[in-house]
DNA sequence: CGTCTATCCTGTGGGC
DNA sequence: TGCCCACAGGATAGAC
């Protein structure tokens, strides 16, 4: 699932393959993908336009492009954006046709395409949650992404007392805060563990009551999975794959996440798997000390949880 | 406001 | 061997 080691990956190799060509043609074949906006509404307002920029923001992929319009392109969890696909993805949602570059500059080296050839995308999402979202502006791009993402983690910012300010007075577990894309850009299910372990913080505690050199750690955990993330190319545990459909190596390395039962490769202990925010956590809890018991709810039974009501369907 | 839960979706895999 | 169903999870709307 791509977090934001895979979209940059994805972005650096994006990149120089679309940046001053003109989208000749796009067929959007899944209305979930452009909604609000029905597919032929979105098709015409990219059709025709010349890619300025291609940009990363959190787990976005920013497409800027010429006349101050912008696509914030989000992969959820099983997108992945192909390149000349051979042969066609089995999921195709999304597909693009660029043009040749005004010029061909000549300078391409042996084996790469020549800059005049033009460039077919695909977009392949199994699950279909990906999302493009069409804004008008770059006001309404910076409102967009103002109210959904917090710091970049590796914007010079990106501070331990920033990051303590981002945490002060928050009672949910540090995990569920480090999924909130509004407090930190990127972080998902796999680098939240994989950073949790790395600084020794359990995935459980109180977000509010982590010490300053807790903080510290943290940001250091946070900063050096995702480096690692992105020099490993990703992480493909179930599908992601590059833009040419090669996956990513991080899985590979991963210390703690998806390695119930093995051992710690610090201490040695025995790897669990809990639950938190609803999502599958990995941990050591020998180097990741349990929180002492939360805060009892107010109303909670002494004996056990109440038995919970099956949702009516 | 902050937190939690259900929802979207479909391929996979565990259990029998 | 094959079938079935629970499970996986990023973001978000809505409940509390």
């Amino acid at each position: 699932m791509p977090e934001l080691p895979e979209v940059e990956t994805i972005v650096r190799q994006l990149a120089p393959l679309v940046e001053g060509r003109r989208i000749e043609q796009v067929e959007i074949q899944d209305p979930r993908w452009s909604r609000p906006l029905a597919p032929a509404e979105l098709e015409d307002a990219l059709r025709g336009r010349r890619v300025e920029r291609l940009a990363r923001r959190g787990k976005y992929i920013l497409w800027h492009l010429e006349g101050d319009v912008h696509l914030a392109q989000h992969l959820r969890m099983t997108g992945s954006v192909l390149a000349n696909p051979e042969p066609d993805p089995a999921h195709a949602r999304v597909r693009m046709q660029f043009g040749a570059r005004g010029r061909a500059t000549a300078s391409s080296g042996a084996g790469s395409a020549p800059a005049a050839r033009r460039v077919r995308l695909v977009i392949d999402d199994p699950r279909r949650f990906g999302t493009g979202e069409l804004l008008l502006g770059s006001d309404a791009l910076a409102e967009f992404l103002d109210a959904r993402l917090g710091l970049e983690p590796f914007d010079e910012g990106f501070t331990a007392e920033h990051l303590r300010e981002a945490l002060r007075g928050r009672r949910a577990p540090v995990k569920a805060v480090l999924l909130d894309q509004r407090s930190i850009a990127g972080v998902g299910n796999i680098y939240a563990d994989e950073a949790l372990f790395r600084a020794g913080i359990h995935p459980l505690r109180e977000t509010g009551k982590l010490t300053r050199t807790q903080a510290e750690r943290l940001r250091e955990g946070i900063v050096a999975s995702l480096e690692a993330g992105i020099d490993a190319r990703g992480a493909s545990i179930d599908d992601f794959k590059d833009i040419d459909g090669v996956k990513g190596s991080f899985q590979n390395r991963f210390l703690v996440h998806l390695r119930a039962g093995e051992p710690c490769p610090v201490c040695g202990g025995t790897i669990r798997k809990i639950v938190v925010a609803g999502r599958g956590t990995y941990v050591c809890e020998a180097c990741q000390p349990r929180p002492r018991r939360r805060v009892r709810r107010p109303g909670a039974r002494p004996g056990g949880r109440p038995p919970r009501p099956r949702a009516a369907r």
